[in-house]
DNA sequence: CCTTATACCTACAGTGACTATAGCTTACAG
DNA sequence: CTGTAAGCTATAGTCACTGTAGGTATAAGG
């Protein structure tokens, strides 16, 4: 039997944020020691171990959620986990996009700038005129 | 005198959040009408433009608080905000790297998944095996 | 058996940057 | 003068946690 300290440890998951997981019902309702301490088993380990990973590869929790079920019930198709998975891939391929649009902006921005006094400034001048930016606005209209 | 409509639509900012840029002092508290309703002018609508281009780079409010006050005190150098740009700058592409990384896991995830059953699907079996992860690891410890 | 340190418990507030809602009031055009 | 669009406040919700206060349980050492 684990405790939630053991968990945290294993899984590098704080101990609140486990307790959270199982508020919001991700994780299931752990047994209880007569003191009333949470106890887990191998499997409570592995399901939150999943769930850390997949926070790590940026699903939401309600993606998580999703695949989790799948999951659970094993004699499905893995058709819904794979569309879970590409759509999370254009998710963050599109949070590329965007901040490469925003490294390009701030480069210049920087580049620019001469360190002369801030009525000159290159920086607060293309952030006063937003018509200067036109990478931006393609990227994030 | 310009109403916060007017403001919304010419900033492409929500009204709530015009109001809520006031009530954290971003904003200056507008004058009112007899009636209540607030009132601005074009030095305003410049501020508020400001601080939506910076949101849009991708400062944080508490940056954008910075900025501003160094705008609104021009006789100072430059160089704070220059700081502040590069700091940006160097958040933006770490957050790249991890997405790049992400991205990264989440092809090899996706190439391998045959639409098979759940008991053998890539998808499912990746999340559950962190170990097979390395890419990740390294860049999000 | 007793003490003590550490780990655990609940409940709630806070984070950032908004967004949404309910229920009301004002401004302005016709 | 009336209707309606736009404004107002106050409050709660979003996401995914994180932190705190104040109390209790457990395990190891004496």
């Amino acid at each position: 039997m684990l405790s939630i300290g053991t968990l945290s440890r294993r899984t590098g998951t704080k101990v609140q944020t486990i307790r959270y997981y199982e508020e919001i019902g991700l994780m299931n309702e752990a047994r209880r020691t007569a003191g009333g301490q949470r106890r887990y088993v191998e499997k409570d380990l592995h399901r939150l171990a999943f769930i850390r990973h997949s926070r790590q590869l940026g699903f939401s929790l309600d993606s998580i959620r999703e695949l989790l079920d799948l999951s659970d019930n094993p004699s499905q198709s893995c058709a819904e986990a794979d569309s879970i998975a590409r759509r999370q891939l254009r998710q963050v391929e599109q949070r590329i996009k965007r901040l490469q649009a925003l490294k390009k902006e701030l480069k210049r921005m920087v580049a620019d700038c001469q360190g002369d006094s801030v009525v000159e400034c290159k920086v607060l001048e293309v952030l006063r005129d937003h018509s200067a930016c036109l990478t931006v606005r393609r990227q994030l209209g």
